[in-house]
DNA sequence: TGTACATCAGTGAACGCGCGTTCACTGATGTAC
DNA sequence: TGTACATCAGTGAACGCGCGTTCACTGATGTAC
């Protein structure tokens, strides 16, 4: 007993979704274990393959964790849009854009803190996410992290909550601040601190940037 | 000829000094490839001695690790410290405090620019250097990097630049700020900029920081 | 509807790699007398 | 100043590991007629 305790079990000798099936083991690697836990011969033998079958969807293992990055970028899309639409209706245009670019830090953040593997595998890889607008990494309104983060600073911008001779270059401002406390938080000093405390931490964050730019 | 193109050359049976050069090696192995690039067998293989031996001096991979990210660590002090030696005298104390606190995220930044496998193995790996007073990871002034920030930061305030109350948590938002740009230019969306628009990208981030401490 | 065939997704075995770590050892060094 | 000895830094060989990748293959599937 217990001896065939294979996991997936293929009924058919093709497989039938490879290519999925290995970025989707990739994923769950990369959510445990970050990039370099992204290997081809875990994600072949969670497929239930032999570990070269991966070569017939895949270049190599650079291709699979490209994918697999690409995924994860897009999972952070989708977590900013959520945060943006759950905030309350507003009448007040400048207030809605306010918080619709407060809403970008804040599901960033909150993405970093949930799945750090997911996130460190997004972003300390491989490509520029800046102008990825070729690119899979986009959420459910195909825009990337980057280009939200954009699309609330124009807003800003257009509710003349911030000058526009300051919008030039202002992302990379505001992602540096976020950035970097997601940094902190997942492999830096402030990695123990509640979820709370986290909260609060981006918060402060977050006014600081709006009073900075 | 060219068949014992050994390395090092030791004459003695025994190596004198096998500890430090394992850490010189470690160090020169993250210069190149990261924290991941420090491996015990190409540190031995450097310093000409059998793989084993640095068992004599480190208990495991890892310990040899945090002693070269130890290092990397009071390298970035002192290039903080550099950077603040090299300001010019001010009478204005304010002004004086203000440069101070600027340096220390120019020399954080120049340093990750300079040495990106040592920033990356400073601060991507094990401990925290937050509450790091016991360990080997200051500068000359016996300052870790950290504590080098909260010097600057208490230096604002003492000289009124920054109200007192928002001192508390003040250190995390700057580095956070300062750390996310780093990260960014190392292997994020900013790699390929060029010394001086990093440097200007830097500044703009700091004038960011000060007006939204 | 049936048959011949090309395609190509997945197989099975093997390769060479560098790694961390353990073992029993040896021999230079420093110390006690 | 000389000798016996304990110490312990570095040796040499070996282990088991998981990895990426290549090779010649097989057999289910879909297509052309």
């Amino acid at each position: 007993m217990a001896a065939d305790a294979g996991k997936p079990k293929r009924g058919t000798y093709r497989h039938g979704d490879l290519r999925n099936a290995l970025v989707r083991a990739g994923l769950e690697l990369a959510r445990q274990g970050g990039p370099e836990a992204v290997v081809l011969r875990a994600a072949t033998r969670e497929a239930g393959v032999a570990p070269n079958a991966a070569y017939r969807h895949f270049a190599d293992r650079a291709a699979l964790l490209h994918a697999v990055s690409q995924e994860a970028m897009a999972q952070v899309a989708r977590t900013m849009e959520a945060e943006q639409a759950a905030l309350p209706p507003t009448a007040d245009p400048a207030a809605a854009a306010r918080a619709r670019f407060r809403a970008v830090g804040t599901g960033y953040l909150r993405f970093a803190q949930e799945e750090p593997g997911l996130f460190r595998t997004a972003f300390h890889v491989p490509g520029d996410m800046s102008h990825a607008a070729d690119d899979s990494a986009a959420g459910g309104s195909g825009k990337t992290p980057f280009e939200l983060l954009g699309a609330a600073l124009d807003g800003l911008v257009e509710t003349g909550r911030l000058p526009a001779d300051r919008r030039p270059g202002a992302e990379f401002l505001a992602w540096s601040a976020v950035h970097g406390l997601a940094a902190l938080l997942i492999d830096g000093p402030l990695r123990g601190l509640q979820p709370d405390q986290v909260h609060d931490a981006g918060q402060h964050l977050i006014d600081m940037v709006e009073r900075g730019l």
